[in-house]
DNA sequence: GAGCACTGC
């Protein structure tokens, strides 16, 4: 019988700044097996939680957090509770306080002596545990596949693989082929540029890559535990490990590692034909994102190419997608190997006690596999008529489930965006009041991402007693969060789409009609437990009118950051490069000429010194530059700069005020954090702030109405950026204390001028202001300390079209020195 | 007078 633990993880960790008052469960409840310590501060905790989150198999685990510490938000990754064998979870279990856990905290205690027996049994225990999840794993989908997945990619060095929802792919394939012969460490001579010969073991090591990093950690966490292994750097005998940008955990024994997309890439940069893997298994492209649009292009080449950076070693790559689109990709990479025709490379391999041809090359074909998933049947029900106003069909809807299906069956609701959500709110709140009192009450949940984190923590809570929760969710519920209980999805059909216009320059964020396989997963969400049912607010005619798959990102954004990653991996032609959807040839186009702008690339296309140091930055190119140009107005115009580029690579930092005192009081607490220079100073005034705030940074953040989630991202990216300047001596060695001198607007600006001379704008005699280049109008946004304010010239950080155009992140420049910028290109 | 969702040695 399942049951519910719910663990409040309290305080916040500041960086040790003060005690631990958390109330962890006392140490006899801790496990063994996950006793050792590794004190690496708040993520781990952190981590602790994400994965407690995601149920094991014989227990349901929620974990609360009062807490603000993680970054990536409370999502319950998908496929680690795929992997439940039992997907129902009862409703209205009475919540136990403390239960035996068997993800448990590292306890902040004193460090534990272990003897060897201790080792002994920490190995017993992970043993017997990961004896228990064989049987759950035993009843996956996938598992019955193993032996034909095996076979095929002995023979085939490509594999695609579909995977519906629930079908254990993540967790499972990587187990698969961890102790296949191909897998092992191959000791080769690669053939080196000026043609002498250089030995190295290549392989031995799978990656798995995943869109997000709350996900990559579960995921290992849970292989780690299926393979009766340590999680990654907490003993050198583990197996599993995983890498996602500030918590990289591996131990020299890795063989399994899932990490971020973005990961890899980076990893790329340095060794780009990826050594150290045997096998690459890219999980999720149907999100398609762009970063895994390049990783599967960069692994086309790689496969289709002649191996020779890998001594003739063959790479096997796995893609795979939870939908049936995999004709593209099939052509794509059937393409990639036509191009290159390769004679056959045979490989004869003694590895300890097993002798094996490795036949680079094997077949030139690509397999497929398809495995069902495991759902509940969800019944659907469209608008018998086109819905105007979707807020309002959602509100009868939902009382209409009330009224007429049985309890328990929670609601979910996916709506465009905050406004709307918070609207549909106020009205189920105001009916709910007039509600017949005999009927089970209704609990509205609002959720989406800007929602501080205790806020989007009540979702993942059980609804009270005779009491329906309805969820009010944005996109976030698509892929990111998964909301137990659920068995009713109501769809308005639409989302709020990122799209950068390259002929402006600017992003829009518009309301659009979804795609078909975005409504399919939006649906699933009601059939996750049980049977349910799918209200959509939209005619079966439009709903075959919709596209079929989400428009690629590599469509939709600015491709400069991508241009001058192929740039950096020696991708010099980028008309030839195999992309999975081709982006515009203007959108090309504009990226190199920003990137020329910058400096990054020289005259004739080639990448240069500058750009080699921007790709190695995690930044926009754009940002790095600044960076760069800090850096030569001396240390602590860099150490500023550092700090605003800290803040303008998260979310918000300020927190958005609802209620009209709050503002009041949040203009008043804030008013000595801002500059009159504009956003760029007020950040660091801000970081400057919360830095030097010794005693309580989270109720510092409180009373200034400053997100303390931002802020610790902030502090990250803070952390790592400085680190990669002392590497490049850019920085001294030694940390600057908390004594700093007073910044220099001009300096600090001038340096932003350096990257954003085209992001800048002039005020025009009719009051507002004109692009210098393009002379677009544009307003300053309400968040900014300058709305409402005239001054020369503008620098800004984003163009923005949502309901007109706006300019984000908004410093005051003088047209001499923007002149200057423009100038200097 | 306004804030879809992700992500990086």
């Amino acid at each position: 019988m399942p049951e519910k633990v719910h663990t409040k993880f309290g305080g916040s960790d500041d960086e040790s700044l003060k005690p631990k008052t958390s109330d962890l469960p006392p140490a006899s409840l801790v496990e063994e097996g996950n006793r050792k310590k590794k004190r690496n501060k708040k993520r781990k905790l952190d981590q602790v939680a994400e994965e407690s989150q995601t149920a094991t198999s014989d227990r349901s685990v929620q974990v609360a957090r009062t807490d603000n510490t993680s970054p990536s938000g409370p999502a319950t990754p998908k496929e680690a509770s795929e992997s439940e064998h039992a997907p129902a979870i009862e409703q209205g279990d009475t919540p136990a306080e403390t239960t035996n856990f068997t993800s448990k905290p590292k306890h902040k205690s004193k460090p534990v002596h272990r003897s060897l027996t201790d080792t002994k049994t920490n190995f017993n225990s992970l043993r017997e545990k990961a004896n228990k999840l064989y049987e759950s794993r035993k009843k996956l989908p996938i598992f019955n596949h193993a032996d034909e997945i095996r076979q095929k990619l002995r023979d085939q060095d490509v594999m695609l693989l579909v995977g519906e929802t629930g079908s254990g792919k993540s967790t499972q394939i990587p187990q698969f082929l961890v102790n296949e012969f191909w897998c092992r460490p191959t000791p080769t001579k690669i053939q080196k540029g000026d043609g002498s010969e250089k030995s190295k073991t290549v392989g031995g090591c799978i990656a798995i890559t995943q869109p997000r990093r709350v996900a990559a950690i579960s995921l290992a966490r849970r292989v780690a535990d299926e393979m009766g292994t340590p999680l990654g750097s907490s003993s050198p005998a583990s197996k599993v490990g995983y890498s996602v940008r500030f918590d990289t955990s591996t131990s020299p024994s890795t063989r399994v590692k899932f990490l971020t997309e973005g990961m890899l890439l980076q990893e790329m940069l340095h060794d780009p034909w990826l050594t150290k893997y045997s096998a690459v298994v890219v999980d999720e492209v149907h999100e398609r994102g762009i970063n895994v649009d390049l990783v599967v292009g960069f692994l086309r080449n790689l496969v289709s190419g002649n191996l020779q950076g890998r001594g003739g070693v063959p790479l096997k790559v796995v893609v795979m997608s939870a939908t049936a689109d995999m004709e593209s990709l099939m052509g794509f990479f059937q393409e990639g190997l036509k191009e290159q025709p390769q004679p056959p490379v045979h490989k004869t391999i003694t590895n300890g006690d097993q002798t094996g041809e490795l036949s680079t090359r094997a077949s030139r074909t690509i397999t497929a596999c398809h495995i069902k998933g495991r759902q509940f049947p969800v019944k659907m029900i469209y608008s018998p008529e086109p819905v105007h106003d979707f807020v309002d069909a959602a509100l009868k809807i939902i009382f209409q489930i009330h009224y007429k299906e049985p309890m328990p069956g929670d609601i979910l609701v996916f709506l465009t965006g905050q406004e709307t959500v918070e609207n549909l709110e106020n009205l189920v709140n105001e009916y709910a009041t007039g509600m017949d009192p005999s009927l089970p009450k209704i609990q509205v949940l609002p959720l989406f991402a800007a929602l501080p984190q205790a806020a989007q923590q009540r979702v993942f809570a059980p609804a009270p007693p005779r009491t329906r929760k309805v969820v009010l969710a944005t996109n976030i519920a698509e892929t990111s969060v998964t909301v137990s209980g659920v068995r009713y999805v109501v769809d308005c059909g639409k989302a709020k789409v990122k799209q950068f216009r390259t002929r402006l320059g600017l992003d829009s964020l518009l309301v659009k009609p979804i795609s078909k396989s975005a409504a399919i997963q939006r649906k699933g969400r009601a059939g996750r437990e049980a049977a349910g049912q799918c209200f959509r607010l939209y005619t079966e005619k439009d709903y075959l009118a919709l596209d079929e798959t989400n428009t690629p990102e590599i469509l939709r954004c600015d491709l400069t950051q991508a241009l001058l990653n192929m740039k950096a991996r020696g991708v010099d032609d980028i008309v030839h490069f195999p992309f999975l959807t081709r982006p515009p040839r203007e959108a090309l186009e504009k990226a190199l000429l920003q990137l020329l702008n910058i400096d990054a690339l020289q005259e004739d296309g080639s990448i240069s010194e500058i750009g080699l140091q921007l790709a190695k930055l995690p930044l926009s190119p754009t940002l790095g530059r600044v960076l760069l140009a800090a850096s030569e107005h001396g240390h602590e115009c860099l150490l500023d700069v550092i700090d605003i580029i800290s803040c303008l690579s998260v979310e918000n930092i300020f927190l958005n005020t609802t209620s009209e005192e709050k503002k009041e009081a949040a203009e008043t607490a804030r008013r000595d954090l801002y500059r009159r220079e504009g956003d760029h100073l007020t950040m660091l005034s801000t970081v400057r702030a919360y830095a030097g705030e010794n005693v309580d940074r989270k109720a510092w953040a409180e009373r200034h109405l400053v997100s303390h989630r931002a802020m610790q991202s902030v502090m990250d990216v803070r952390k790592q950026l400085r680190a990669q300047c002392r590497l490049s001596k850019m920085l001294p060695r030694e940390e600057r204390g908390d004594q700093y001198p007073d910044p220099s607007p001009e300096l600090i600006l001038r340096s932003f001028l350096a990257g954003f001379a085209t992001n800048t704008a002039r005020l025009v005699p009719d009051g507002s202001y004109r692009t210098i280049v393009g002379n677009q109008t544009v307003a300053i946004h309400p968040s900014s300390v300058l709305f409402g304010k005239k001054v020369e010239a503008i620098l800004y950080n984003e163009f923005v079209f949502t309901n007109r155009s706006y300019a984000r992140g908004v410093s005051a420049v003088q047209m001499d020195w923007v002149g200057e910028a423009l100038a200097g290109k």
